[in-house]
DNA sequence: AGTATATGCAACTAAATAGTTGCATAATAA
DNA sequence: TTATTATGCAACTATTTAGTTGCATATACT
């Protein structure tokens, strides 16, 4: 999974929500999920489809209704990228330190 | 600054490969940034307008030309997003765990 | 002074996104 | 069986995005 895809993903505040939601709440279904959102259900599934093809979320139908699961595994992708980011940042200004410094 | 925007700005292959290229390597200039993307260098500003809003980058005029520096506090918020979902993720687990067990 | 370079700004197009409404269907509840 | 609920699918619109080209301008180099 390109980790840009899953930044995109997660790059929308109706989205983040559903994903905090899920994170935090204990169990939902497609509506629970969906509602109290400000926009239409089909709207919400919309968004719902986003994080189910960033591999954010899981969707297991079970009879009438679909459950709506977090897939953490997927948050390290984007967790490394960042981490990374930084620790090569930090590399960076040690660098430049050390250059400034000689003379 | 809201972390939506962050994620959002994140996003894209050729933001992503921008924040990497200013995270590891030397002194970047808006051309040296927006070269070697496969896109125009107005196409690649575009991008780079995207990043500066979302206070991932600052652009520094100097003369003729622009200089652009990674902001890493602004990772922060989304760094945070992320180990609290998966903080979350894990006190749901294991209360989940402990339900399940209690009999 | 004249040329080359780094950048900015604007207009335009094509494609993707976010959202809606309407209708259909399968599973549950009364 | 009838009504209700959870969901799916499709068509449609408005807005945003990603990218382009063309032209203007200011700084730096020779």
């Amino acid at each position: 999974m390109p980790t840009a895809e899953i930044f995109r993903a997660l790059g929308d505040p109706i989205r983040l929500e559903m994903v905090q939601r899920l994170s935090s709440g204990s169990s939902y279904t497609l509506t629970s999920v969906s509602t109290n959102l400000g926009i239409s259900r089909q709207g919400a599934r919309k968004h719902l489809d986003v994080l189910q093809h960033a591999h954010i979320v899981v969707l297991k139908p079970h009879g009438r209704d679909v459950f709506v699961e977090l897939e953490p595994a997927t948050f390290d992708a984007a967790k490394e990228f960042i981490l990374n980011v930084e620790k090569q940042w930090d590399r960076r200004l040690a660098k430049l330190k050390l250059f400034v410094e000689e003379d």
